[in-house]
DNA sequence: GTTGACATGTAACAAGTTACATGATTGA
DNA sequence: TCAATCATGTAACTTGTTACATGTCAAC
């Protein structure tokens, strides 16, 4: 379960409230891990009971903003150097890819052309978040990675279309 | 549900027992998607009954191979032209990547020792497949995906290892 | 004969999605 | 005042995991 994992650290990078999260899992998560407010509001009452985050402030719109607390961290480093990785992943996209071989060439046109354009909205994505951010910015090697990886696939799926 | 797809695709690349697809979801569909016997065996009871595949020989143990018929074919070309992708993805790897910043420097060689290993073993089986794959081999464009995004992904963990 | 891989299945539980529900605030 | 976005929550359902259960076959 990484949701909780995921929300700590969010939450530790910057205190939230559950409707930021949600917005935050899909904007720097995108290609790690998915949760919706449905997950994340029972999550976050579950983290506040065992005292690995609490309540900061409250805004407008009975909104409540969340941070990690000492334990939370503490729980969270932990995770990162004792638990032994779940490698299980899923990836929709992942499996499509794998399984364009077995779309004929003549139909394999309109799927590539999809995910280049999605592709290509992606990495344009990650360039504006890069131009936007600092040298020292702990996570812009995160940004680097994602970068960097989304410029082979976008090669990839171009090699694949000049082939079809 | 990208389960029911993967397990067409795979039969449709080649026909399978029930065991034999739960190994290869595990070897073929690492990075992709994952599926344990105990989901396995009721998709594929649900598949033949729908039409989408059907048993085509039965052998020691009880076992029995199935194969993907025409109209589970026709269903995996239809799924790849036409249903919208769902992009939500779930990678505890990615997101244990993306919190490494989170980490101490002084705590952060140990996982990242621990994922570098992990990652070389990957290329390396990775570069196995590749040697044993002939040139033609439809499948031989996915391998080379994963094999460079092995690669990127390596050097990365290496520059963070550098810099801690 | 016994260990390990092959082989299939179900049941109980946990995690995740979709739909339902409600209300506040902002800006046009 | 109306629509969009902010904001939180729950219920019903689907999907996925872990544990339980059983039996076959080959090699040592």
């Amino acid at each position: 379960m990484s949701l909780r994992h995921s929300v700590l650290g969010l939450l530790v990078i910057q205190p939230s409230t559950g409707y930021e999260l949600a917005q935050r899992f899909d904007r720097t998560l995108r290609n790690a891990w998915h949760a919706s407010h449905s997950q994340i509001y029972p999550e976050l009452a579950k983290l506040q009971e065992e005292g690995m985050v609490e309540v900061v402030g409250e805004g407008a719109r009975r909104s409540r903003t969340y941070a990690a607390t000492e334990r939370g961290r503490q729980e969270l480093v932990r995770w990162m150097t004792e638990e032994e990785p779940v490698r299980t992943q899923r990836n929709e996209t992942a499996v499509r890819w794998f399984l364009l071989a077995l779309v004929p060439p003549q139909a394999r046109r309109a799927p590539l052309e999809r995910e280049i354009a999605y592709t290509s909205a992606e990495l344009a994505d990650l360039e504006d978040i890069e131009a936007g951010m600092s040298a020292e910015q702990p996570f812009r090697p995160t940004v680097e990675l994602a970068l960097r990886m989304n410029a082979v696939m976008l090669d990839w799926l171009k090699e694949q279309l000049n082939r079809s």
